[in-house]
DNA sequence: ATTCTTATCGGAAACGCTTCCATAAGAGCG
DNA sequence: CGCTCTTATGGAAGCGTTTCCGATAAGAAT
């Protein structure tokens, strides 16, 4: 079966290929008579429009490209469910790129992307430097970029972000409010300084204004840092607990790292929360599975992968010259069991 | 900056347009000083080949299509990253499609795919119906296929399987050697009858034979089921505890479901595995970090990706004609606490 | 009956690239 | 010095679409 070409459809159908093309791509002055007649011609050969030469002749790819630091961590996959449904409505295709936290490749990604001829592209996560992603758009087309979860300031780039200081915020009040006094951190890398500018860095500022706002101390006696990977929640737990005042709960800024201070607290034998209450951010699905239960500060994951969408279907609609977007959205409190005041029994 | 294309490239170099194409793409025959011309203008230009038009040419997509039938399941988040990164390496791009374990979804995705020429095609877990696949692959091109994890009797489609049977088989063994006699076990949807060959249907099969081998009783009252996700592994747990006779050790489907029963056991009180010893299938990361540590049946997730992308490879070079292949992969015993036997007390 | 609209359709160019084939210029040869 | 043979390069067709514009036919208007 040689493939089945517009030319093809039009010799069975007895018409030309320009009304072939018209059919297919509901034009309005065809004839219902000669419409039916094509459409019988296209399901008795089994024909199906090339999008490669489609795409050659309207420039446009009927797909847009994404660059994720990390396809195995659950957040981030729930993002690109939220991506690839509101694509998948809008006939559009999906290439996905892992960069598997190595800028090497995300560069490369961009590189094959932009050659592909994408209509849009969207950054998830710390996957492609700012340098790299800004002489791109400078020296190459400027194809509408979103970004989530990472803070771009180069023109023309939309970012989607999560109000991380609010959160860290909240997080930390709930702690409060359930009567503990004692509220470490566990922070992410050291930020300030030449690093980035994550959405996550101002956790740490969050955790802060809670603790000050209620007249608790929050020198930097109560904080570890880790690198936002399970083991390193470990460490910095067991690095908490060796220190001469005892936490009685810790606000962890992300639930990867939450889950690994949870082992260690299991480890050492201490019972959560009634020894130390923990409290994470993120809300991967897996934090719901674990026991206790991981309270958390939930983040609209789909919604994320949604928005980021729209906003790259109105970038591509209006054209060149749009204005980059910058939108934050809200965490919001996921109480579960690890975060309750161990007085009144909870079952 | 209006796209350069080709021709400017050409003009700017005073060359022609198929000069510029052949050290694009490394023909030998051009002189090293027009090469170096050449390659100048296009530095200066900003030069990359538009891999649309290129395709529409060569008929090639330099791009696979992947459907995957969950794309928030950790096990599959692995395969993928295996095969992202052969496809990288080969300089291919990856049309990733989440069928959210929604048929419909995934043959609307197949369609796609096949509209956009890709080369091949890799399903990965139950995405697409064996109907769906076969009468694409009959009425249209075809396509190299390989599925992961899932077992399609369709020409021309290979396959990448685990081996399921003797991996259940190894788990309950070593449920019988740590001294466990009453080993129950949660499956996964009835299968046999009309139901498609999972390779998972066969882990039923392996508990059997394991059990038969021991001396140990296999009936049905040791059986209860689930659909592999974390909510029935809950339920079915709490369904086999109100049985007449209570296990000692249940051998669980995979992870996922291991996971909800292990949350049921906490939840009642009984302790892993003093009371109820458990061990999963899939040895998805997670399973590592809860409390106890899952001991599960370890799949070789990343060459699994990275299989399919070699077999993809081969298929394509070869041309029409070749060889479906069906390969299976051994899972391997992953020993961790939920599985020991309880007598010598582990730390 | 003639002209003018209007609705419906076909011809053909173009998108950016690859590739086959022709061609021009040297090189080698008798 | 004319000839062939090689080597480096350019011309042009064509991949499967879309789309502009012109052609045709039918009916309306005169």
């Amino acid at each position: 079966m040689p493939k089945v070409t517009i030319k093809d459809v039009a010799a069975h159908a007895g018409v030309s290929v320009a009304t072939v093309s018209a059919v297919v791509n509901d034009a309005d002055w065809v004839t219902d008579a000669t419409r039916a007649r094509v459409r019988r011609a296209i399901a008795e050969l089994g024909y199906r429009p090339n999008r490669v030469a489609r795409s050659l002749k309207t420039k446009e790819a009927y797909a847009v490209g994404a660059i994720v630091s990390d396809i195995t961590n659950p957040f981030f996959t729930e993002v690109i469910r939220g991506l690839s449904h509101a694509l998948q409505e809008t006939d559009r295709n999906l290439f996905l790129c892992d960069a598997d936290h190595r800028f090497d490749l995300g560069d490369a990604h961009l590189d094959m992307l932009i050659e592909q001829q994408v209509d849009g592209l969207v950054i998830i996560g710390d996957s492609v430097r700012e340098a790299s992603l800004a002489s791109y758009l400078r020296r190459r087309s400027h194809v509408p970029v979103v970004a989530i979860e990472r803070d771009y300031t180069i023109d023309r780039v939309s970012c989607l972000l999560v109000d991380s200081e609010q959160g860290a915020y909240d997080a930390t009040t709930h702690l409060v409010e359930q009567g503990f006094r004692r509220i470490a951190l566990i922070a992410g890398p050291e930020e300030g300084a030449g690093s980035m500018t994550y959405g996550r860095a101002t956790r740490t500022a969050g955790w802060r204004r809670a603790l000050d706002n209620a007249g608790l101390p929050s020198s930097d006696d109560w904080v570890a840092r880790g690198t936002f990977r399970y083991e390193s929640g470990a460490t910095a737990m067991r690095d908490l607990l060796s220190r001469p005042e005892r936490p009685d709960a810790v606000f962890v800024a992300n639930d990867m790292m939450a889950l690994g201070a949870m082992h260690a607290l299991h480890q050492m034998g201490l019972r959560i929360p009634d020894d130390v209450a923990l409290i994470g951010f993120d809300d991967i699905p897996v934090s719901a599975l674990v026991a206790p239960p991981l309270s958390t500060m939930a983040m609209p994951k789909r919604r994320l992968g949604r928005a980021a969408h729209e906003l790259l279907r109105a970038h591509i609609e209006h054209g060149p010259g749009y204005d980059a977007v910058r939108r934050t959205f809200e965490a919001t409190l996921q109480v579960r069991s690890s975060s309750l005041a161990p007085a009144p029994v909870i079952s």
